[in-house]
DNA sequence: ATCAAGAATGCTGCATACAGCGTGCAGGCT
DNA sequence: AGCCTGCACGCTGTATGCAGCATTCTTGAT
């Protein structure tokens, strides 16, 4: 931690466990750099758990309270999730959790279906025997949660695996890219996780997905890809109409 | 002009002309809402244009004083920035102008071709007569452009059908990713603007691109696209190198 | 009873004040 | 002479105060 000046004993954000008996179990490793990093991540994470809901109106006091920092720092998180497209600016009205619309996730799977097209082509051509030794190792893991049905390690391990992917690519522009999306996605996936869902088909997937890349195919990696970016918009297009329209103001501390 | 407050009469960013004696005429629109959006916008073209040199620390003190606003909105906009990718924020050190390595500017090219190919294809399957006819008027302006060897109207108009292209694509975040990897790249192409190039070559790849549109071939303009942005890693890369490595403090004001 | 107008409240947006941390320089010690 | 140490300055990071706009509640009139 650096930087701290703060008269208050609030409790300090980057070393806080759960403020909330949520449960909190899907995020980073808790090794933050600065306040501003920390904020900026809690609040991400706020988003994707569904604790701040999706056009719901930020009120800066009552969140940096809940959050044990001034209005400042917030600010400054607020403006950078705004730059990721997670919530918007609404001048004389602060901020606005984003809510999106089916367009919206249709088109981010679009995008990110051509992202990781192209992230597979890279990956059989350009990776280590070591890096795709891990993918697998990870997609192993990731079965094994599958046939324990333990949907949560199965979703974090999912997620692990595509960004795996991604960074194996030797592209950091292209994991960055994919990166930004995907935390605009997660909460429908998270929401989408729970739901009665066609999981087999998913795993399908990702067996065609191991399979190229092991043979380093690489325009069969890319179908592969692309295949399970669009049919996840089938998984997930159900839930995107079903989020709650507006949801209670976060939390008071009065 | 929302949301002033200011105890001070410092001349307003968003009103303001050339406050230093740079050529300002690459900037866009000047009808901006917020401050916000203002500062962003200010130094964003700050650091296309030069006027911000890679690698060089950001005085807030300073920087705030030569754009008339306090330090609050200004930090605000370069973590907004940083979000983008254009600066990098280090911790008790503020932020730092990012310095573009060639593999970064290679990386972002070939994933903007990736992106623009996919756009292409949506154009010729999606877009109206209209945008295209769009589309090919301002590829009209800029061959006059090209023929008169105005290069800088040249540019912005390139830069311009590039915009369109994606707006056409009716993809709004395959649009909005688009513009911060452009974003990134800007301050690169605006130094090649003024080398001496392959500008023929470019010229010869929009007609190809233009052609595939009018015929509404999405894969030939997809691959037209593509080969243009990876012709683009030719033009520039000498450019890559030459960047100063490092250049005086922004502007003094004691 | 309903609607409109005014006042009060609460929030955002910006500026400023203050507390540490990094850095550079000077002086002393080895 | 070189290196280390201590001090002072400057910068970032955070908190707080203040002004203006929006919204809402209340009160009065139709």
């Amino acid at each position: 931690m650096v930087g701290m000046a703060r008269g208050t004993e609030q409790p300090d954000i980057a070393a806080e466990p759960p403020p909330d008996g949520e449960a909190r179990g899907a995020t980073l490793p808790i090794v933050r750099q600065s306040l501003h990093e920390a904020v900026v991540g809690r609040v991400r994470d706020m988003i994707t758990e569904g604790e701040l809901a999706p056009g719901s109106r930020i009120h800066e006091g009552n969140l940096g309270r809940a959050l044990g920092v001034s209005r400042t720092p917030l600010r400054e998180a607020l403006k950078f999730l705004a730059s990721e497209g997670l919530i918007e600016l609404v001048p004389t009205r602060g901020a606005v959790v984003r809510r999106l619309t089916a367009q919206d996730v249709q088109d981010a799977l679009a995008v990110l279906g051509g992202l990781e097209a192209q992230a597979g082509r890279l990956v059989c051509a350009r990776a280590s025997d070591a890096e795709l030794a891990e993918i697998r190792c990870l997609h192993e893991r990731m079965m094994e949660r599958y046939a324990a049905r333990d949907r949560l390690p199965y979703f974090k391990l999912n997620q692990e695996i595509h960004s795996r992917i991604l960074a194996a690519s030797g592209n950091a522009v292209l994991a960055y890219v994919h990166g930004i999306l995907q935390a605009r996605l997660k909460r429908i996936r998270y929401i989408g996780n729970e739901a009665p869902d066609r999981w087999a088909g998913a795993v399908a997937d990702h067996e065609a997905i191991m399979a190229a890349l092991d043979r380093r195919d690489g325009e069969a990696a890319a179908a592969a890809l692309a295949a399970h970016m669009e049919a996840s918009w089938e998984r997930v297009r159900d839930v995107v109409a079903e989020e709650p329209a507006e949801a209670a103001a976060p939390a008071d501390t009065p």
